[in-house]
DNA sequence: TCAACATATAAATGTATATTTATATAATTA
DNA sequence: TAATTATATAAATATACATTTATATGTTGA
């Protein structure tokens, strides 16, 4: 049975977007969508200061978006739900849409 | 054919993001998501001030995420793509399934 | 325990954005 | 055309948030 309309809370809604809203956020993501990554490794491949992708990190586990683990010294972080990327999927191929639809006209 | 990862652009993902991370802006997409409505109309369900209304409507077109149609003194505004409510919805039940995991530890 | 590395946090700064208040524009009708 | 209604815009304000710089914490191995 699907999710009614009226059962959404735009609250919590909100809450999730906000975290979806910020590009590098993204990017950091979609960098460990595939395998868990050390923050170092995010760094480098992101090219992003390392306080900085600590700091959206701290977000995204805020979110509940990613796992974290602990291995020695290095922190590994993972997404922790398949479903992300295939929202983020759908609203990108939305946002394509929407632009070619605009253009047509 | 599904679009692959890569394919991604986050910097249009987060413009849409960004626009979806606003209860109030929520709230109006929810409420023009059954049928085009009046500024008025919107107004008044939703107990905001007009020219808040107003400016999160311009966000919303601007953004492309609902329609805008003129008629006599009105203008109506609707969602401009049902996706748009199904991404919401799904949104919504992950955000709700992160957060039932995270109390069951 | 000390040195080196990995990550997190704090303070400071700049910028973006939500909201309110006031006013302007646009359309209708008398 | 004046008055009224509907909507949009502008200015002002407050707040949230991204980023940088500097520093602290935690872990490992010598």
């Amino acid at each position: 049975m699907n999710k009614k309309i009226n059962e959404i809370n735009p609250q919590t809604l909100a809450f999730l977007a906000k975290c979806l809203a910020d590009e590098n956020r993204l990017r950091i993501l979609f960098c460990v969508s595939k395998e868990k990554k050390s923050v170092s490794t995010i760094v480098e491949e992101l090219q992003l200061s390392q306080p900085l992708i600590s700091h959206h990190l701290k977000e995204l586990k805020r979110s509940l978006l990613v796992n974290v683990e602990r291995c020695g010294p290095f922190v590994y972080y993972e997404l922790s739900d398949d479903r992300i990327l295939s929202i983020l999927e759908k609203l990108s191929e939305l946002g394509d849409d929407l632009l070619k639809a605009r253009i047509s006209f």
